[in-house]
RNA sequence: GGGCCCGUAGCUCAGCAAGGAUAGAGCGGCGGCCUUCUAAGCCGCAGGUCGGGGGUUCGAGUCCCCCCGGGCCCGCCA
């Protein structure tokens, strides 16, 4: 029988099984799950199809026609559900179903909120996103770790997966330091605006009164036009910090005292530095939370130094022989790592045999990085040290059976180096993945924390929610607080739509127009579609109790009805390439077909029994780009 | 110099994992459609050497090799 979670997907199973039977009375052994199947270019051929003759041809030593004619000869159709009729086509078998059994089967399915789940199984899932340095505020960049994350979350959870989603609080790295530090001048300044973009002013002033003792030139020029800016928009504060760094003797000395007493956990830095971190944090979860994402545990760097995690980390490490000391310097010597363990090289993606070429010719210390450092000669934790201890932490302190690190495609390097560190110290480096993604840039200029250069998502929010606003003011019957509401959804589905839906690996420009877009292409394009399906049941009365396919055949009504059908494949398809965006693209399709169909078949005025049919396949729509919806975080609307 | 990633319409992107039936959207441009379920919509027109060249294959945007262009990394930063 079929699948009522994913009906379409067990079908093209039994196809493929069918025809390796075929093929087995053809004398050839054929795995199932190498035989494609897929949709026909139209209707009129056949409903799914296999393009098994050009596959066979040659191990049969027969034409592909022929293939597809004895194949089709050989199939016990009745193996098939609902299956119709077989028939040969050039190398293609295509295959016919009983259409009105078929449109019922996903429709039905497409109803219920079970579609394309998976059963629940296996252990933990850990997503560690978003993990922005508190030294400033979330801005667009954080903004596409923290969307590509929270979506990946939400579709593990409707896989039946157990997920766990972390952030790493950087609170005991130099930057971080250094805004306390610059904090630590103007303790008695009463913060004003957003408390994380106060703080992240903190960290500019600080860090180019600090640069500017050295600057000359051109880079002091930009120095004192970044000042200006910040003086600009965050008023005398920025003044006040720079004032007081320029008249210390040795910021750089005090930063670097500040960090060493942080991590060695002395109270006087827990009480600055605590203070700065947890306010930024503060405003960190309301604008995460404004976007609708949440985490499970925020995990202090500090904590992992203070526990003990971190120490231990290096002791394993010491053990298993490959750290090494460098005037006070912990370091791990990765080229010998690699040369002698296999589950070193492995990470890398070497294998021992490609090793050792590399040695012979001697260029492994070119290919890679000979060694990386954990320790500061004065003993501070460096980040790749904490990130190892973390990655210790997860697996073995939470029991993550696999962690996905959200992180920068900038930061490969430095995840290979952690993983290698977690084989170093005994676990399985590939319970540690880095998920990986390209930066957001600017037109023209590189976004800059240390100079307070970026677009943050907090503005991002409130100018599409001001431009939705206007939209909506001649909306007749909507009042105020309805406007309100609407579009701050809306603005949240625009930001999470345009952040998430293009593919991670691929570098993106931020644009003002592209974020704001609220038209095709976009998270109001499916919003917009599923307050249309919304409107249609509210004035039905709700989804028809009894309906017959038979109603339903135009190519507009086909076209949804295999679209709606594709959801559990594209869903199993974005978790296991991660790529959360493919959700994303099926939304829009989704929506695109739903208003071609909304445009040219009339559902309530329609005659019995079309209409109840029209009903049972807008409800089928408007539950499956729903729950499309809810896994790109995309709010449903009712109205809008 | 070495490593990784990206190159598809004027612009922004799908399609590449598992090669398959005529290369798709959106934006921008031009032209249409609101007494009928929300026009944040729909329809039509214009727009393509899929970076270039080889190769594998019955078949290449998709796989392999070389080249060109762009990004990122190669820190006792994160």
């Amino acid at each position: 029988m079929l699948d009522s979670r994913d009906p379409l997907g067990s079908l093209k199973e039994h196809i493929a099984r069918g025809i390796a039977e075929a093929a087995s009375r053809l004398g050839l052994k054929v795995d199932p799950t190498e035989i494609p199947v897929q949709k026909t270019p139209s209707r009129e051929v056949g409903h799914l199809g296999s393009p098994i003759g050009f596959k066979l041809a040659g191990r049969l030593k027969m034409s592909p026609e022929e293939v597809s004619k004895n194949v089709v000869d050989r199939l016990n159709l009745s193996s098939i559900p609902i299956a119709a009729s077989a028939s040969p086509a050039r190398g293609f078998v295509n295959f016919r179903f009983d259409e009105p059994t078929l449109i019922r089967a996903i429709i039905d399915a497409a109803s219920s909120p079970e579609f394309g789940r998976g059963d629940v199984r296996g252990g933990v899932v850990m997503v560690e996103h978003t993990s922005a340095n508190p030294a400033h505020p979330l801005h667009v960049g954080s903004g596409r770790n923290a969307v590509i994350g929270d979506s990946y979350a939400r579709m593990l959870r409707h896989a039946g997966r157990r997920v766990e989603t972390h952030y790493l609080v950087n609170d005991s790295g130099n930057q971080t330091i250094l805004m306390s530090y610059g904090f630590s001048k103007v303790t008695g300044e009463k913060p004003k605006g957003k408390i994380d973009h106060w703080f992240g002013a903190v960290y500019a002033a600080t860090n180019i009164a600090i640069e500017l003792r050295r600057a000359e030139g051109e880079e002091r020029e930009r120095l004192e036009q970044a000042l200006d800016r910040l003086r600009a928009e965050h008023g005398e504060v920025v003044d006040k910090v720079f004032r007081a760094i320029r008249e210390d003797p040795d910021p750089e000395g005090g930063v670097r005292n500040l960090l060493a007493a942080y991590q060695a956990g002395e109270t006087w830095a827990k009480e600055i530095v605590r203070a700065a971190v947890e306010s930024v944090m503060e405003g960190f979860v309301d604008t995460l939370d404004r976007l609708d994402i949440k985490h499970d545990a925020y995990d202090w760097e500090s904590d992992l130094i203070w526990n003990g995690w971190t120490a231990e980390m290096l002791e394993r490490l010491k053990d298993s022989g490959y750290v090494g000391f460098e005037g006070g310097a912990a370091y791990v010597d990765l080229a010998r790592a690699i040369r002698e363990r296999e589950d070193v090289a492995r990470v890398f993606g070497l294998t021992a045999e490609r090793v050792r070429e590399l040695d012979a010719e001697g260029r492994l210390e070119e290919v890679v990085p000979p060694k990386f450092y954990l320790t500061r000669s004065d003993g501070t934790w460096l980040y790749t040290a904490t990130d190892v201890a973390y990655s210790l932490y997860k697996i073995e302190g939470v029991g993550v059976e696999v962690c996905h690190n959200v992180i920068g495609a900038e930061q490969r390097l430095e995840q290979l180096q952690v993983r290698a560190s977690v084989a170093l110290a005994g676990e399985d480096p590939d319970r540690i993945q880095h998920f990986s993604y390209e930066m957001v840039n600017l037109v023209g200029v590189a976004m800059s924390g240390r100079l307070g250069i970026y677009v943050t998502l907090d503005e991002l929010m409130d100018e599409a929610k001001r431009k939705v606003v206007e939209l909506l003011r001649d909306r007749p019957g909507l009042s105020q607080e309805e406007a309100e509401e609407i579009a701050e959804k809306v603005a949240v589905g625009a930001i999470r739509f345009a952040l998430l839906s293009v593919d991670p690996s691929k570098p993106v420009v931020f644009s003002w127009d592209r974020v704001l877009n609220l038209e095709a292409n976009s998270g109001p394009f499916t919003q917009y579609a599923y307050t249309r399906a919304s409107g249609i049941l509210r004035k039905a009365g709700g989804s028809p109790r009894e309906y017959q396919a038979a109603a339903l055949g135009t190519d507009g009504e086909y076209d949804l009805v295999m679209h709606l059908a594709e959801f559990p494949e594209t869903l199993r398809s974005a978790i296991s390439l991660r790529r959360p965006d493919v959700v994303a693209q099926y939304a829009n399709e989704l929506a695109a077909r739903f208003n071609k169909f909304y445009e040219t078949h009339p559902v309530l005025p329609a005659e019995e029994p079309t209409r109840s049919a029209r009903l049972a396949l807008v409800s089928a729509v408007r539950n499956t780009l729903g729950l499309a919806m809810d896994l790109i975080g995309v709010p449903r609307l009712e109205k809008m």
